[in-house]
DNA sequence: CCAAGCATCCAAAACGTTTTGGAAAAACCC
DNA sequence: GGGTTTTTCCAAAACGTTTTGGATGCTTGG
């Protein structure tokens, strides 16, 4: 029953064509037709129907956010939500909708990502929360869909990405550390299927070298970005390098995790050891001490990946890696 | 040039009927033909277009995610996200799309909440983060969209609402706090416009009431749910009842920013003073003590949220306003 | 006054599906 | 063998727009 463009005509006694050209501004209709028919479809409360619209444009103007899957990730809400929001803002923005996919969802439909993608006709996608080893990693890259990737470098034809600077973030919190005196830096890194983790060690690493430091193995730990394994990267630390005086952690979780652990162990924080951790989430500033941390700005990168998308559509442009700078927030654990 | 159902008829020798008939599951179209069929489809890599099909079949299969404005809202991220995903996931499992709203975009592009869905053919609305004193309650209550709103007890023919049992939930807390051994039971409620606020505090009388305690004003402080504003609570509360030797906040924000007020100010917790906080968020396990809290099941808001709706729009069920049990979870700090 | 230009309008095709109302052929019943 | 049913298929309409390619009448320039 909704009042079609047509129901317009008939009580204007013109053709649908003029009232098409009349509401979307052509020139080519009279002052005086052009204000009646705005006049009746005000009057008549006449919206134009998107789905008809878009058939026959052939443009959804619709961008897919795929999230890697929805209901289980655990960690990383305080990641997602915020890059999510910048995302959805930026598209609102340039005048596209955003329709949200999961991975599992294509799964349950038995249909690819791709296909998924396709039958809905969006123009683009935006993909964060995925990791190394996922199947639809190769999907993404290869697929002729246009993309932005957050988070993962995925660079090709049809595919760019936005990161953080993970290698100098990582750098940022060695030199930190460094500069408060500590000589025996540790390191407890994530798991080795995201792709920040490559970057944060090659950075502590490279940190190290710049300040004049050793690369000890013994110094760093691979855990999981939680708050457990945090705990047990300390304990795994302290028990195979006891003069370590200092850790970075590559999240907030886990430097949080260990934090505890270590003052549960009855150590004094920042004093026996130093701790920074990654990310900036909210907590940082809620715990006792509060948490030294590299920051990523979390809303640029959705507003950057969105950016980059739309440029890709509508100006050609061609799919870059883009690295946004951290920023060191020093507060009271480091 | 996507592969149309007419490609897959002409490379079929078949009719467009018959190839829709066919990959839609009808009867009549025999074995032979529809194997044939659906090998060229296969073959072809064939994708039914949906905006083609919503256009015919008139309907979208779509809900609109309506978050109040997605930019601003600090507080509430952890909240909001479970929510969100829970929605997702049950839609998604349901055959729905999900788009996301905010009103700051409708805003901007002078149209509506009403009309942005309408001219998108949404068959249905969830609505999250939105205020009591929000303009767009009006519109989301009277219009005839369906919807569910999530955390705002908004009734009428085409709108129903899931919230926690806000009430039963204040009164855990209280009649813990009593069982506990307390007398002089404090609250600090949050912000009135948030119409949680109102059941949380008649929760907080009526438990008084049920374990037999009086009714003290000077008892109840009403904040802003904020960490800075729980600390005010404490403060204004210990000053002008300096007996107080519980305090239920309506926040776990605020009542971490009043425990670590009175935790400076030489307090132990809980031997001089037991907090209770509400939300469950993650922080409460991490601060010291952890916090005890009232919890509220995030995600089962979402999926029960998206039930309603669905059971709304396929089976005609009537819009209700459903309480979702919540739960006491008893940790360190009273 | 004629040709050309301009302003204003419209009929019809197109977008890619689903669905309706048969039609043709085959199978069945007595 | 004639009627009826069943099976298998299809042409055409419909969904609500945009866009193409004129048509009509009026104005203008020489």
């Amino acid at each position: 029953m909704p009042v079609t463009i047509r129901d317009v005509a008939e009580a204007a006694g013109v053709s649908i064509t003029t009232v098409s050209r009349a509401l979307n501004g052509y020139a080519d209709v009279s002052p005086e037709t052009r204000k009646r028919i705005l006049q009746i479809a005000e009057r008549l409360n006449y919206r134009p129907n998107h789905v008809a619209r878009s058939l026959v444009r052939q443009r959804t103007q619709t961008i897919g956010l795929l999230v890697s899957d929805f209901g289980k990730s655990r960690t990383g809400h305080h990641f997602m939500f915020d890059v999510l929001a910048g995302v959805y803002e930026r598209l609102a923005e340039l005048g596209y909708d955003v329709s949200l996919v999961s991975t599992t969802t294509a799964q349950q439909h038995l249909v690819s990502y791709l296909d998924f993608c396709t039958e809905r006709r969006f123009e683009g996608v935006i993909v964060m929360g995925i990791r190394l080893d996922d199947p639809y990693v190769h999907e993404v890259v290869e697929s002729p869909l246009p993309s932005v990737v957050i988070d993962l470098p995925l660079l090709s034809d049809h595919c760019g990405y936005v990161m953080t600077d993970n290698i100098n973030g990582a750098k940022f919190a060695v030199r930190h550390l460094f500069q408060q005196g500590h000589r025996h830096i540790g390191f407890v890194n994530g798991y080795a299927q995201a792709a920040v983790s490559a970057d944060r060690l090659r950075g502590y690493k490279e940190g190290l070298r710049t300040v004049g430091l050793p690369f000890e193995p013994a110094l760093v730990y691979e855990s999981d970005f939680s708050l457990a394994g945090g705990a047990q990267g300390f304990r795994e630390l302290r028990q195979g390098y006891p003069d370590v005086t200092a850790i970075f952690f590559a999240s907030d979780l886990m430097a949080i995790g260990g934090m505890r652990e270590a003052l549960a162990n009855g150590l004094r924080v920042p004093e026996d050891l130093a701790v920074v951790g990654f990310d900036n989430i909210d907590l940082t500033e809620l715990v006792s001490p509060t948490l030294t941390t590299v920051g990523q700005h979390r809303y640029e990168m959705g507003m950057t990946a969105a950016e980059m998308l739309i440029g890709m559509l509508e100006r050609d442009e061609p799919p870059q890696g883009r690295l946004l700078a951290p920023e060191l927030i020093v507060r009271e654990s480091g």
